[in-house]
RNA sequence: GAUCCGUUAGCUCAGUUGGUUUAGAGCGCUUGCUUGACAGGCAAGAGGUCGGCGGUUCAAAUCCGCCACGGAUCACCA
């Protein structure tokens, strides 16, 4: 066969990844395996594969796949999310974009049109996990609307109705004027803004009985019309809202405004003046304006002191008529209106540069939120924050990396109701009925509520017709926290063969971003209707960053398209890359130079397969002495690196894992063991020795797979004959680590050493390879039975133990073994000297930092005897090393 | 403002209960190599007073305290 020189990935990956499809190798059903199973944290349906889908799904397919490999059952299952809010506002766009309003359609209407965005756009992402290699049980693909999640979401919520954890209530909610919905508290990201801080004037409305005590004399609270009250506020377009000003009962600077009652600039309202330690005598003028409608804290004084509320705003962030003035007008207009007309007024006293911090929607980043008093469904969240923190704490579920516990469990530990209802269409509508006289049923299906509504009103007679269904849909992480039961249908069917053999899963991967969104709710769904853990294990990935440490993101136009990454580097060059660059929990900054890394190992690989293609193979041929050392060698390192990624694999410490593989091919296995048995050109190699070293490469690829999936496929196949149906995939990794023995490798590592030394030596003499060499041992050669080895790396024609060093040698040392390479004429004695005097100073320098320990009483009393036994042979071993260079000085005529 | 995490070679990071030959890796860098796997390669090198100051200890990159800088999460004063 004729190889390309490099590997080209195109060729191969599509024709794998159809293969293992083909042959079911991702599929999985209960059998008498251990299972092992993942399930994806689904995309949004109308998605794109981003780089962070790219680490999360690449983490994901490494893990199915070692476990896979390692005898398990191995499940991924994959599917998308119906992501409500970012669903809808695209489908409401792009109706827009064709001039229809969504206020112009019926619901059904509009569902039609979001089903057809879904058609159109959905899965894509999930093809593009397959480019990537996902081995994932594409028969199993779910989406969170579909039949069976969608059953089970609105069993869940009926449940939880009907344990009184679910309730509906008019609350000051997170209001997004863009999409028109309630948000739950995590949905909204706090910005720091620059605005400003208006000072506004408040007319005493009963001029005649103040009484100004306890005025600071420098503030004047009067002017040719009267007393008044100042209060600063960042959000002068709300005033039509006030109901109250409020003052600390502590602030003596207001003591004067207690118990008066005060005019609302432009709008003319008298309001009263109250009093709670709530208010922060510091901030402005230590006066509170109250407007219990637009402000969560105003709203707890609103209750508190029983004021009425006046809402504003529309729903779309537009001036209400109840505000009487300004109605229809934008509020951020509004606000740079009413400052002029303050102004004029002479009701503005003066304005600050100011910087707060301002909600916006996690979905819209440029709408504001708008605190909005409104009829929501929430649920009761203490009941579900007590059963999932200790599970946590106590590291029976466990966060990898662990510092995520605290970020967890203060969540939970100030742990407020979720708010549930969404007012969209995209989604799974609330399984709530009103009746016609007022009131309402909830049940999972119109007939259940006809039949709970007769109950109630102990009317026979009302049909469906009489109902009218809420028309709110449910969050979208109230379908996500199900997702690893759902999936199972373990909500519809509890008892049923797979949610009893997948569940509780082995690992989640995914961004510390969603804890609380999802992580938290899946634990919490998890105890409530499993009684246990959703997954054993939570890998949080850091965020892909670009190389200069920023967010990825399309305005900054900094995000490589994924796919035309494996492109350019291949599957398995990107994966390699992102893995390479991603310790566990930090933050990666994403190079694409990486991907280079990456895909100039698989053509490292490749080459090291068209090596051993390259050799004619004899039987007759004798395994030359250096060889079969070369195998056995390899052996014990294969053995101990694999129970080295079976260690940082267990603690998922995946970066540091493939980086053991990748050094053991390359530097090991390429550069040392391939180097040792390559036969002289055209010379054919041994078949004893060809045949283990197709063993040992098949090893190599096998520990490889699960990180390079597709090259590894491609070489498998044609190192030796497979069956059809065959595939890397299956064979078994467990075999690869066994006992070695230590001294084997710690010989070999001696050797090297030697063979480096004298490379180092012909380079600064300039000696080429083809020029054999000639190495005393001096008086021993502990190394002597891997002499063939060292002669052909090194390029030695003989290894001689001699009782001293002759003349015109260069020595060094292996440990503290002396030898020395016979140079001839070619020494330089000057150069050779310098050498020996910085060893020498760096010897000694080490030699007293070993003594002024032992010399210390203290530490040779204190210090456990094993340590001072160490630092006791540092210092022969130095002693010995430094009487081993100041011999050669000696000789090189240096009086010492 | 509260809590947590981090600061080790030019860059990105290891360094697992304090002691393993006066700190390791990958990339990058320097120098030398064109005939037989691979220049996307081979070989040999250079490079760090472990953020600062103090403390505990026979012994500190590692433990404690303070400071500086960076990051995360939560909470916010209108």
């Amino acid at each position: 066969m004729e190889l390309a020189s490099k590997y080209n990935p195109a060729e191969v990956e599509g024709k794998w990844y159809e293969y293992w499809e083909n042959n079911k190798l991702f599929h999985s059903k209960p059998d008498g395996r251990e299972p092992f199973t993942i399930v994806i944290p689904p995309p949004n349906v109308t998605g794109v594969l981003h780089m962070g889908h790219m680490l999360n799904n690449t983490i994901q397919d490494i893990l199915v796949r070692r476990a896979r490999m390692m005898g398990k059952n191995a499940l991924w299952v994959p599917g998308t999310d119906h992501a409500s809010i970012a669903t809808e506002a695209k489908v409401v766009a792009r109706l827009a974009a064709q001039g229809i309003r969504k206020n112009e359609l019926t619901r059904d209407e509009f569902m039609k049109h979001a089903w057809e965005w879904k058609e159109e756009h959905g899965g894509i992402i999930l093809k593009q996990l397959r480019r990537l290699g996902c081995s994932c049980d594409w028969d199993r693909t779910a989406f969170t609307m579909d039949e069976i999640r969608s059953e089970s979401v609105i069993k869940v919520f009926c449940d939880l109705y009907n344990k009184g954890l679910i309730y509906r209530g008019v609350r000051m909610v997170n209001w997004d004027p863009k999409a028109k919905t309630a948000l739950s508290d995590e949905e909204v990201i706090y910005k720091e803004e620059h605005s400003k801080l208006y000072y506004l004037r408040y007319y005493i409305a009963d001029q005649d009985e103040v009484t100004p005590t306890g005025i600071d004399g420098e503030v004047l609270h009067k002017d040719s019309i009267g007393w008044y009250a100042v209060v600063a506020t960042t959000r002068p377009e709300t005033i039509m809202g006030d109901t109250a000003m409020c003052i600390n009962p502590n602030d003596s600077k207001n003591r004067w405004l207690s118990g008066h009652k005060v005019i609302v600039p432009l709008v003319g309202r008298e309001i009263p003046v109250i009093e709670d330690d709530y208010v922060d005598i510091e901030f402005g003028t230590g006066c509170l304006k109250v407007t219990p409608a637009h402000d969560v804290n105003d709203y707890m004084l609103g209750e508190k002191y029983n004021l009425p509320s006046i809402d504003i705003f529309n729903d779309d962030g537009s001036i209400s008529e109840a505000a009487g003035m300004y109605v229809g007008q934008d509020r951020f207009a509004v606000r740079k209106q009413i400052a002029i007309d303050l102004d004029n007024a002479g009701l503005l006293e003066k304005m600050e540069d100011y910087t707060n911090k301002v909600g916006y929607s996690e979905r819209n980043s440029d709408t504001a939120i708008e605190p909005k008093l409104s009829m929501q469904w929430f649920l009761k969240m203490q009941h579900f924050a007590d059963m999932a923190l200790p599970p946590v704490m106590n590291d029976e579920l466990k966060f990898y990396p662990p510092k995520y516990k605290n970020t967890y469990r203060n969540w939970l530990e100030n742990i407020k109701d979720w708010c549930v209802s969404r007012q969209l269409w995209w989604g799974h509508r609330i399984p709530a009925y009103y009746l016609p006289g007022g009131g309402y049923v909830v049940a999972e299906t119109i007939e259940k509520a006809v039949e709970k509504a007769r109950a109630r009103n102990h009317d026979a007679t009302i049909t469906a017709a009489d109902l009218r269904q809420d028309e709110d849909v449910l969050d979208t992480w109230f379908s996500s926290w199900l997702w690893p039961i759902s999936l199972f249908d373990g909500i519809n069917n509890p008892d049923n063969e797979e949610i009893k053999y997948y569940y509780s899963t082995n690992d989640l991967v995914t961004g510390p971003d969603i804890i609380f969104f999802w992580v938290a709710r899946m634990i919490m769904a998890g105890y409530e209707y499993r009684g246990d853990m959703p997954f054993r294990n939570v890998y949080f990935t850091g965020i892909v960053r670009d190389k200069l440490g920023r967010k990825m993101s399309k305005s900054l136009g900094n995000s490589p398209d994924p796919i035309g990454l494996i492109e350019k580097y291949g599957a398995d060059g990107v994966r390699m890359g992102l893995m390479l660059s991603a310790p566990a929990g930090n933050d990666i900054p994403f190079d694409e130079a990486i991907c280079e890394q990456g895909r100039n190992f698989n053509n490292k690989i490749w080459n090291a397969f068209r090596l051993t293609q390259s050799w004619t193979v004899s039987a007759d041929a004798e395994q030359p002495e250096s060889s079969r050392l070369a195998v056995e060698w390899f052996d014990a390192l294969l053995a101990k690196s694999a129970a080295e990624i079976d260690d940082l694999m267990s603690k998922y410490r995946i970066s540091e894992a493939l980086m053991t593989v990748y050094k053991l091919f390359w530097d090991e296995f390429a550069s040392w063991y391939l180097e040792i048995i390559k036969p002289v050109y055209g010379q054919p190699i041994d078949s004893r020795t060809y045949n283990s070293t197709l063993d040992l490469f098949e090893k190599l690829l096998l520990l490889l797979h699960p990180f390079m999936p597709f090259i590894t496929e491609e070489l498998w196949q044609n190192v030796r004959e497979r069956k059809n149906g065959e595939s890397i995939m299956n064979q078994s990794i467990l075999e690869i680590a066994h006992p070695y023995d230590g001294k084997v490798i710690a010989d070999f590592e001696a050797c090297k050493a030697l063979v480096t030394e004298v490379r180092s030596i012909r380079k600064q003499k300039n000696i080429p390879m083809r020029d054999a060499l000639t190495v005393e041992a001096i008086c021993t050669n502990p190394l002597k039975h891997l002499n063939s080895i060292m002669k052909k790396m090194a390029g030695l024609d003989n290894i001689e133990v001699v009782n001293a060093k002759s003349d015109g040698t260069a020595p060094f040392m292996v440990g503290t073994a002396e030898f020395a390479v016979r140079l001839g004429g070619l020494i330089d004695v000057d150069a050779e000297l310098a050498k020996l005097d910085a060893e020498l100073a760096h010897l000694e320098g080490f030699l007293k930092g070993v003594m002024a320990k032992l010399g210390n009483q203290n530490f040779v009393a204190h210090a456990p005897a094993a340590v001072v036994e160490l630092e006791r042979k540092k210092q022969s071993d130095a002693e010995q090393k430094i009487a081993a260079v100041k011999e050669n000085m000696k000789r090189l005529g240096r009086n010492c």
